[in-house]
Formats: structure tokens, C-alpha cells, sequence
RNA sequence: ACAAAAUCGGC
């Protein structure tokens, strides 16, 4: 069984689908029973597909047949709705659960939180908050950063730094993900300072920064108008093996194109793809709209051309 | 070491 589970679970992994599926049905004339492990994964994989109706249905048959159930096959369910924004049904699933007699562990009210942070219900969700830790389940660092990166996106940074800080004063340590989002947060305010203090911070204590981390401060400087300075920021980085990726170079080709600098943006371009950064579908995209706001209609075929000639789709 | 939760780009 533990044998199949994997299986099944490896077999999604590289989307095939229909081979797990078929293992799945296949199991039972094996003689082995599916078990709650493998409800979960098949439960996670048509959540995480955008098929809500074939993951209820596993549950259904789950519940129907009485097997025992962890907490993780609800759990899976509850957030595949939570992420979806479909929060009714989650806390559907999540008061199926209590009466049930499965206890909501800190991993079910971080999903739920989630949730509601994405739907920009900020107050249901400090609420929620609030309810876990008077029941006694300790959030962890995905809880306050769930709340915070919620926080900054409703344009509440004093709400989000308040939790940053209380969750450095009961020591539930912020991680790159953590300060990602924060770091974030203060760019879109137009902080870049207090954004690069925390780079500083965040390199300070041996965190990685990644892409998700550069993406907002090049974003934060060429909304600045200081291009330049981003510029020079990707060049620094571009020594070490780089953790920059199209997204970041999207960025700085929008901070070039908003200016009217395409000649630079093509350059960086060329430098990021001597380092092995290609350019995507949205890169082209940026540069098409720098090259129509400036009704030059040559490089706009030009760049037509390349999209085709690497193959990629214009959408 | 059979399963679950948090962060990005163009219009």
C-alpha cells in the first residue's frame, strides 16, 4: 500500500494522470484498500488542478466508506477551497472536520488564513488568528507570513511590521519567505529604503535572497525613476551565480520602457541572456509596449520576428 | 523519506 501511495503520488508528480488514476482504481482488485494517504494525494492534485468537483468526490467516497481519516485529507480539501477564494465551502470543510472529532492542527487555520488574506478579508482573518492561538495551536512562521504578506496587501504595513515584530519577540523565526513579502510590501509603498534595510537584515542573518526577493526592489527602484540604480543592483548580482530570473528582468525592462530607454533595455536584455536569463513571453511583451508607445513600428517587427523565431506564442 | 499550509512580472 505505502508502495502504491508513492507511486500514485510520483506518477502525479510527472503529470501523468491517467496512469495514477488508473492505479488508483486498479488497487482495490490488488486486494489494497486505498487508506486516508491516499485520498490525501489525490484530494491534493485535482485541488491544486482546478478540480474541486473530482476532489470533493474522493472525499465523499472517503467519508461514504468510513475510512479513518487523518487530518490531512481534510486539510488538503479545506485548502484547495481556501485557495480558491471558495471560503464557504472551506469552512464547510473545516466544521466537518471538528465534528468529526479531527482536531484543526496550525497547518488547517494557516490555509484557512491564507484564504482569507487572498480574498483581502483581513479582519476575518486576524480573527482566526486570534481563535488558533486562544485554542492553544501555536502559529508558526507560515502564519505570520501568510498575515503579514495579507497585511501589505491591503496597504496595512504597520499591521504587517507589528506582526514581524512580535513573531521576532516569540522567537518564531522570519525566513526568506518572510522577508520577501515584507520587503515587498514596502516597495509598493515606495520605501525602498526601509525595503534594502531589510535585504541587508535578511543577508545579515544567512537567508537566501531568490527572486521572489530582487523582483520587488527592482520594481521599488524604477518606480523611483531610478532605473540606473536597478540596473546597477542586477549587475552586482550577476557575478555570483544568479538567482535572477525573467520575472526580475521583466522588471527592469518595464522600469526602461517607462521611461522611453529601449536602446538600454535592449542591452540589458543581451547581458541577461549572456548570464542564462531567457526572455519570456512577458518580457516581449514589455518591450512591444515600450516600442508602440514610441510608434516604432521597425523594432516592433523586429521583436514580433524574435517572439516567433524562439518559438514562443504571443498571447 | 507514503501525504497537507505562506511571497513575484506585462495588458
Amino acid at each position: 500500500l505505502d508502495v502504491c501511495n508513492a507511486l500514485i503520488k510520483s506518477l502525479f508528480k510527472a503529470c501523468k494522470y491517467e496512469e495514477a488514476e488508473l492505479l488508483y482504481l486498479k488497487m482495490e482488485g490488488m486486494g489494497l484498500i486505498p487508506n486516508d494517504v491516499t485520498y490525501s494525494i489525490l484530494i491534493e492534485w485535482y485541488s491544486k488542478n482546478g478540480r474541486m468537483d473530482k476532489a470533493f468526490e474522493i472525499y465523499r467516497k472517503m467519508v461514504d466508506l468510513c475510512v479513518v481519516a487523518s487530518i490531512y485529507p481534510y486539510t488538503c480539501l479545506l485548502n484547495g477551497y481556501s485557495q480558491l477564494g471558495e471560503m464557504k465551502k472551506a469552512e464547510s470543510i473545516f466544521h466537518d472536520m471538528v465534528e468529526k472529532g479531527v482536531k484543526p492542527n496550525v497547518v488547517t487555520y494557516t490555509s484557512l488564513i491564507s484564504g482569507y488574506c487572498k480574498q483581502k478579508e483581513m479582519k476575518v482573518a486576524f480573527k482566526l488568528f486570534c481563535n488558533m492561538c486562544e485554542r492553544g495551536i501555536a502559529p508558526n512562521t507560515y502564519t505570520y507570513t501568510a498575515l503579514i504578506s495579507g497585511f501589505c496587501r491591503v496597504h496595512m504595513i504597520p499591521d504587517a511590521v507589528k506582526l514581524f515584530e512580535e513573531m521576532v519577540q516569540r522567537k518564531i523565526p522570519p525566513n526568506e519567505v518572510t522577508y520577501n513579502v515584507l520587503i515587498d510590501g514596502y516597495c509598493q509603498e515606495g520605501n525602498t529604503v526601509r525595503a534594502f534595510q531589510l535585504y541587508d537584515e535578511m543577508l545579515q542573518k544567512g537567508l537566501v535572497p531568490d527572486s521572489y526577493t530582487y523582483r520587488p526592489l527592482i520594481s521599488g527602484l524604477c518606480r523611483a525613476g531610478r532605473v540606473s540604480e536597478a540596473q546597477e543592483f542586477v549587475n552586482d548580482l550577476c557575478g555570483e551565480k544568479s538567482r535572477l530570473n525573467e520575472i526580475c528582468l521583466s522588471a527592469l525592462l518595464q522600469g526602461y520602457c517607462q521611461e522611453g530607454r529601449l536602446s538600454e533595455a535592449y542591452n540589458a536584455c543581451k547581458k541577461n541572456l549572456a548570464t542564462g536569463v531567457e526572455m519570456d513571453i512577458v518580457c516581449y511583451t514589455v518591450l512591444i509596449y515600450g516600442a508602440l508607445k514610441r510608434n516604432d513600428k521597425r523594432e516592433l517587427f523586429r521583436l514580433l520576428k524574435e517572439v516567433h523565431d524562439n518559438g514562443l506564442t504571443p498571447d
